[in-house]
DNA sequence: TTGAGAATTAGAATTATTCCAAGTATTGAC
DNA sequence: GTCAATACTTGGAATAATTCTAATTCTCAA
């Protein structure tokens, strides 16, 4: 009651892939699945255990390799906020990302204006395709495992 | 002739660590010279490497350590643009990371306004640090390795 | 000057990601 | 539908990136 009118899933992926010369596999259709269920960010150590509960046999460089071919297909984005592994979003519309300082959670931020290229000073020479907003700092409140980054007791 | 009026060097250095209660070490401020005197945006291995040049004790985990209390003190930003190593850049002015998906560099990017808080539409209980802006696409022309990601010939 | 504790060191340990070779599945052509 | 070409998957090994550890050294405030 929640996947089935987003802009991609069933078939749209499988479009999506062709586009890009890549195969439609049932791991990459589980992967993306996967994804829609659960809209955080989890890592690809993450994605994978939750993969294995309904497809034991995938493997961890299946997901990788997945997860590859959804972000270059554009309906994942992938996203590097800290020094920790790359985490993986589901969530394709404008948005930016807020991690927060003590407990490392990612949160979805939404745009008011389209943050495109006109802000940006960029020289000719550079084109542009993907602007990635990351925002660091406290989501007190929020978050109710804020204020211990390790508070594991 | 380039560094010595950067708004931080030297001596200021060990007042910013102060303030964050940071001790100031040999390491921690030759780090800081290497990172100011080839302002590009080096991994921490890359670092290691300059710093060993004319700092052959030092160690991989106190460069890692220095980098940190760098980062902390606000001299430094951490620069996390793909699923490789971190990267760290020495320019402290407002700006955009622009990274090429051919070539990998990383440049640096003015931006026209100050790309604040009003754009986003963040909740209240989220407090922002620090905004990282971070684009993708091509440097075509402007870097001589592009179109060959892996041209080692 | 001295003591408390922060920082450094080398190397081991972890974590994150990629690579590899062999088997399997997908796709387009017939 | 069958087949060949080749992209994809797998498990495990290999590599890369980062953190941890224990012993020693250094910094700084009293």
């Amino acid at each position: 009651m929640a996947t089935d009118h987003l802009p991609t899933s069933g078939e749209s992926l499988n479009k999506r892939l062709a586009e890009k010369g890549l195969r439609s596999t049932s791991q990459r259709q589980h992967v993306f699945e996967v994804l829609l269920s659960q809209r955080d960010h989890p890592s690809a150590e993450e994605v994978f255990m939750r993969a294995k509960q309904s497809k034991p046999e995938i493997s961890m460089a299946t997901v990788y390799n997945s997860l590859d071919a959804l972000v270059k297909c554009g309906v994942v984005r992938q996203v590097n906020v800290d020094r920790g592994a790359t985490l993986f979003c589901s969530n394709m519309g404008e948005h930016a990302h807020f991690s927060c300082d003590d407990c490392g959670k990612v949160f979805d931020m939404n745009l008011k204006g389209l943050p495109q290229v006109p802000m940006l000073d960029v020289p000719g020479e550079f084109e542009v395709r993907k602007i990635d907003i990351a925002l660091h700092g406290r989501c007190t409140g929020k978050c109710s495992d804020c204020g211990r980054k390790e508070a594991v007791a």
